[in-house]
DNA sequence: CGCTGTATTGATGCAAGTCAAGGTAAGTGG
DNA sequence: CCACTTACCTTGACTTGCATCAATACAGCG
């Protein structure tokens, strides 16, 4: 699957699988926005000009509706358009954790953040063995870096035997404790009492 | 007005004047997210979870609603379901539209962008006059960079001649065609024919 | 086996950060 | 009215984190 700006109007639901979307200036530089999983919607939702690309990283199964047949389905049934509006407030609320890690962490942060966003999100049998949906150098796009970067910043990561990495795109966490040091730390750690003036 | 995490679960609506969400690292490093104009809701509207600070830049006047209130218009209004439906879908466009400025642009290319943003969206009786709503110290942490970068961006803007400097927060565009270059350019301008495979 | 695509590692350069010292303009109050 | 403060901006010297450029390694696969 490789889509231009959502071609044909359309908007598709993720059902299997996983995918990006990204959006990139004329010279090439690329800026990965979100990496898509199922229950994930992609098309000309909103605004009519905004365009952006949507990639598989996997193989990739989608529901789909013309944009007229799904604005009616947000007519009819009050349901889908709450399931879309909080669907849409977190894609706002990741976006802006993504704005935070681009705009001030560090290359280290960036991508210990990541990771450990990725162990968060991924409840598997083993919680400290991860897959990483990306490959590296699309790992570069996401986080703002190169991908030199990246394989740089792993080097470091499991020289201080941080993480060990088992083939490509299979990472497994060992010390959890110093990868949170390392990522910078939440907005909302340091929440203090609230103050209204 | 200063409010840390939208206490007291309440939504605002602004309803004048102009204020700032943003978000920062334990160590004080500080990304703001969004300007915050008429028409735009803050809250916990989405997730429980994340919190964001608000701070007006200008005298600011609210509307406000208790969260189970503002639930209850939701559910008997889906009129009003809709406009915040395409209100969120606006603000995450607008979010999308700092991650690749935040991730792939240089500093030239954030300022330039960010001006050329604003021209497009404030409709005033000089076109090319314009009124920062921000102090260059906060336009930093708008834009990713530190306030002596902004300050010497500006520097090169107004040696270039593409730039006015009237007082501060005020500035006037003298060439907007050398600005649109060194914008690096809309994403959307390098639309190829729509491929699907 | 030799591609092709991904990852690693080293050498070097530079954009932006940091640190530091003023500058300017608008208050404030003696 | 003029010292003094406060808040914002400017400029310079120096440092540095990450990019860039370049070479090599490695794995899967047709």
């Amino acid at each position: 699957m490789q889509m231009r700006g959502h071609s044909h109007h359309r908007v598709h639901v993720i059902l299997q699988g996983a995918a990006i979307l990204s959006t990139s200036l004329a010279d090439g530089r690329k800026q990965i926005l979100r990496v898509l999983m199922p229950t994930d919607f992609v098309g000309r939702l909103g605004s009519e000009t905004t365009q952006y690309d949507a990639t598989a990283l996997t193989d990739v199964t989608t529901g789909s509706f013309s944009r007229p047949a799904f604005e009616a389905l947000l007519r009819i049934s009050p349901e889908m358009t709450h399931r879309l509006l909080h669907s849409t407030l977190k894609e706002l609320d990741d976006a802006r954790e993504l704005l935070l890690l681009l705009g001030r962490k560090t290359a280290t942060e960036k991508l210990a953040s990541f990771l450990l966003a990725l162990q968060r999100r991924s409840q598997r049998l083993r919680p400290n063995r991860i897959r990483l949906p990306l490959y590296q150098f699309e790992l570069a796009d996401l986080l703002g870096l190169t991908h030199e970067t990246i394989s740089r910043q792993f080097a470091t990561l499991r020289d201080h035997g941080v993480v060990e990495c088992h083939g490509p795109r299979q990472i497994e966490i060992l010390d959890i404790d110093t990868l949170v040091e390392m990522s910078g730390g939440d907005p909302n750690e340091h929440a203090v009492s609230p103050v209204m003036q």
